[in-house]
DNA sequence: TTCTAAACTTGAGTCAATTCAATTTCGGGG
DNA sequence: CCCCGAAATTGAATTGACTCAAGTTTAGAA
């Protein structure tokens, strides 16, 4: 058996998890210690940090939660996408940035992006690097599927020009989450405008303009 | 006269400044401590939070007095650019990323980088935006000025597609700094590939492919 | 059932960033 | 030249993340 050892493990882990996700969202990050997710968890400290490394950790596993979620709302676009690149791309993106802050505030994301950036080598520093890449990956895989189903040009790279959408897509997120008061809205009109020369070039008749 | 007391204030701040970078350089960020950096400033602790809120905003300025040498280097590209679209973002592109990496190491990056996510608020962070957006308007300064020089279409809008090259090359620098085994031609291959199709489209002839 | 080693948990203690009340220094009015 | 208040500096004290040696619990062999 693996036991009962296994299911405490999991047990105390989804403890530590919720705990620090309900303090986050509710005193916010810097405003919660490790000393009050340990007594809400019903643990120690010690043992906080024998499941994390350290405080930014914690908080970048409950964001790949929320980011999983998005991929798969991101599968049912791209199992049927809009029949037109401007539209497909626009639905794909919309889903990912609405998505995004369901669960978590801005100052969520700045600080598990900042973690993330800080400590590329840890756990859950890799684990968000790997979401960064199946995002991506997703974005590109539209691309690709446009273009089976005729929507797209054949004749340009759909990895490189998928890459650079969710790029863009992903700096102007940052933008976004560093300034409290910008809506989604506005960033949204942003990438839309910054995507526009890049699917032109996608599109079959090539309207140009 | 204001005298005296603002020629200390500069004279103690440009102490702290260079003492920051050489510990940062030396011992790295991590291994340096405020108390180091005070004692070889020849200031107190407190003197050096008078003059920067936190440890990570000391290394923001450092950092952004580079990104002000890239940014004169960039001038110098968009005053005689390549006389080709593909030849000059290569090389502004070029210019930046080589640039980046003369004085401050990957380490300093990723932590100044956190650190101006975590507080996009603090003076240094708002410093550190500004350069991000002058950067990104220096691109589109190179779009407009091969527009201008009829190397360029001019049906395009050449701000949007400055900004995505920018936000683009922007991402892929900070994967590059996430990983420490990444050599800066590789990084420069791979924002190549992901440009070439919008680089296509800004080209006079369209070849498509 | 009993015993042992491995796997976990614990929380007092360590360490370094950050704060703040007391002290010192500067500028200029009398 | 002296003195006062504003502006700066100082470093001991505070704070909170993180460590680690000691103590528990579990799996499973005998």
């Amino acid at each position: 058996m693996t036991g009962l050892r296994a299911k405490h493990k999991k047990d105390r882990n989804l403890r530590i998890v919720e705990a620090a996700a309900e303090l986050f969202r509710s005193a916010g990050y810097e405003g919660t210690r490790i000393e009050e997710i340990a007594t809400m968890a019903e643990v120690s400290i010690g043992t906080i940090y024998n499941y994390y490394q350290n405080k930014g950790d914690i908080l970048v596993a409950i964001v790949s939660m929320e980011v999983n979620e998005v991929l798969s709302a991101g599968l049912k676009i791209i199992a049927k996408p809009p029949k037109n690149v401007e539209r497909a791309v626009d639905a794909l993106i919309a889903i990912y940035i609405e998505h995004s802050l369901v669960y978590l505030s801005k100052e969520m994301w700045r600080q598990a992006m900042a973690t993330s950036t800080q400590q590329p080598e840890s756990p859950f520093g890799k684990a968000f690097s790997a979401l960064d890449r199946a995002l991506a990956d997703q974005t590109c895989d539209l691309i690709k599927k446009l273009q089976e189903q005729g929507y797209a040009r054949e004749d340009i790279d759909a990895q490189g020009v998928g890459e650079m959408l969710f790029n863009n897509t992903n700096m102007m997120f940052i933008e976004f989450i560093k300034r409290e008061e910008m809506p989604i809205k506005e960033l949204l009109t942003a990438i839309h405008r910054q995507n526009r020369t890049l699917i032109r070039a996608l599109e079959k008749q090539l309207p140009l303009v």
